[in-house]
DNA sequence: GACAAAATAGAACGACCGTCCCAGACTCTC
DNA sequence: GAGAGTCTGGGACGGTCGTTCTATTTTGTC
C-alpha cells in the first residue's frame, strides 16, 4: 500500500467513526484534517469533493460491515444458527466502540438521509435493501432446513429483525438504558421462537374496538 | 394572541416541520427566516440565540405531540383499546406530512441527539421516557382489565411497541416500502396477541448453537 | 543519489453562518 | 390620534465552510 493509499484510509476509517455520531453533512474537512494531523489542502487533495469523500466514507462502512457482519455471520450453519449468528454479528458490531463510537453508522446515515435526495441517499438505500434481502434469505433457509414452520413469512420476518435492531439502537444510544441489551435479546428470542413455533392466524377486528 | 406571539408561533411550526425532516442542527437562521418571510435579523430577535430557539422547537413539538397523540390516545377506553389507540394516533402522527414532512420529529431529533450531551438531548431524552413509560402504564392497564396477561412485562411491552414505530419509520422513510404499514400493523397485532395470550417460556439456550 | 511523480502545506477566495447594533415601522392603549 | 412600547429590517462583525492555486516536501524508481 502506497503512502497516499495508506493515509487515504486513515481519513476514512476516522471519518466513518465520525460519521457514526454526527452522520455525513456534519464531516468537516479542517475537523477531521486536524484528527489525522494533516492540512486542510492536504487532506482535501485525496477527494475531489466534499461528497466524494462522503461516498467514500459511506463504501468503506459497507466493506467493513461486509468483512465484520455479513461475511463472520453467514460463516455460520444454514438454518437457526446462520440467523442468531446474523444478530450477534450485528449486536457486536453496534457495540464496536473503537471503530463505530456513535453505534451502527448505516442507522445514523438512515436517519440524516431519509428526506435528502441524491446519490448518497440511493446508495444507503440500496445496500440497506440488499441487507434486509439477506435476513430473509437467513430465514427462507431456516425454513428449507426445518427450523422454521413452512409459510412463515420471510420478508415480514426481516422486518421485525430489523426491528429489534433498531430499538436496541434507540434504548441504547439515547436512553442510555442499561437493560436495552437484554431486552432487544428477549424481543428476538421471542422472534425466532414464534418464526419455529405454529402461525399465529391473523387476528379479526380486535376484539376491543379503538375509537 | 398579540402580534409578536403570532409570528413567533408561525416560525416555530415552521421550524419544527423542518426538523422533522433535517433535524435541529440544519436549522439555519436566514433559511427559515426567508421561509416565514422575515429578514435574519427580525427572526433572530424573537430567539436569543439559536440554541434558545431549538430548545422552544423541542418544546413545540412536544406540546402538538400531547396534544394530537398522548390526550386523544388517553381517551380510549382504558386496556386494549387504549392501547391501540395510542398506537393509531402515533401513525397518523407520523403521517401527517403538514405537520411533520419528514415523520415523527422525535426520531430524527433521537438520532441527531443520540451523541451530542447537552440541553437538548436531556430534554429530549427525558420527554422520551415519558412517552414510553405511558405505554407502559397503558400496558398495565390493560393486564388489570384483563385484557392482557396477569405478569406481563409491561416494559418489554412497551419496548416491543416502540420497536414496531421505530421500524415503521425507517421502512417508510428511508426505503419508501410501501408495504411498510401493513408490516407495521401485523407486527403490532402480533405484539398484543402475544401479550394477551399466555406466556411464552423463556427459551433455554437455543438449540442450535450459534458460533 | 538524481529525478520524475506523488503527497502535503500555505494562503487566499467567496459564501454562508450566528450574532449584534441601531434606526425605522408598526401595534396597541389611553 | 398621539405616544410608548413592540416588532422588524438593514448592515456589519468575526468565524468557518468548501474549494482552488501554487509552492514545497516527500516518496518511489533507475
Amino acid at each position: 500500500m502506497s503512502k497516499g493509499e495508506e493515509t487515504r484510509a486513515a481519513i476514512l476509517d476516522e471519518a466513518v467513526a465520525e460519521a457514526s455520531r454526527f452522520g455525513l453533512e456534519a464531516l468537516t474537512i479542517g475537523q477531521l484534517a486536524q484528527r489525522v494531523g494533516l492540512s486542510k489542502s492536504g487532506l482535501f487533495a485525496h477527494f475531489g469533493s466534499k461528497e466524494d469523500l462522503q461516498l467514500q466514507v459511506l463504501e468503506s462502512a459497507v466493506a467493513r460491515f461486509v468483512e465484520r457482519v455479513v461475511a463472520p455471520g453467514l460463516r455460520a450453519a444454514r438454518g437457526v444458527p446462520r440467523v442468531r449468528s446474523l444478530f450477534e454479528h450485528w449486536l457486536a458490531w453496534e457495540q464496536d466502540a473503537a471503530l463505530l463510537p456513535g453505534g451502527c453508522v448505516f442507522i445514523t446515515l438512515a436517519n440524516e438521509l431519509d428526506d435528502r435526495p441524491g446519490p448518497l441517499r440511493d446508495r444507503l438505500v440500496g445496500y440497506q435493501r440488499d441487507w434486509i434481502e439477506a435476513l430473509a434469505t437467513a430465514a427462507r433457509i431456516a425454513v428449507e432446513e426445518g427450523h422454521f414452520r413452512a409459510g412463515l413469512d420471510t420478508a415480514q420476518f426481516a422486518h421485525d429483525f430489523y426491528s429489534v435492531f433498531l430499538a436496541y439502537h434507540h434504548f441504547n444510544r439515547l436512553l442510555r438504558e442499561p437493560r436495552a441489551e437484554e431486552r432487544a435479546r428477549r424481543a428476538f428470542d421471542h422472534l425466532v421462537a414464534a418464526a419455529a413455533g405454529p402461525d399465529v392466524p391473523d387476528p379479526e377486528p380486535p376484539a376491543h374496538p379503538a375509537p
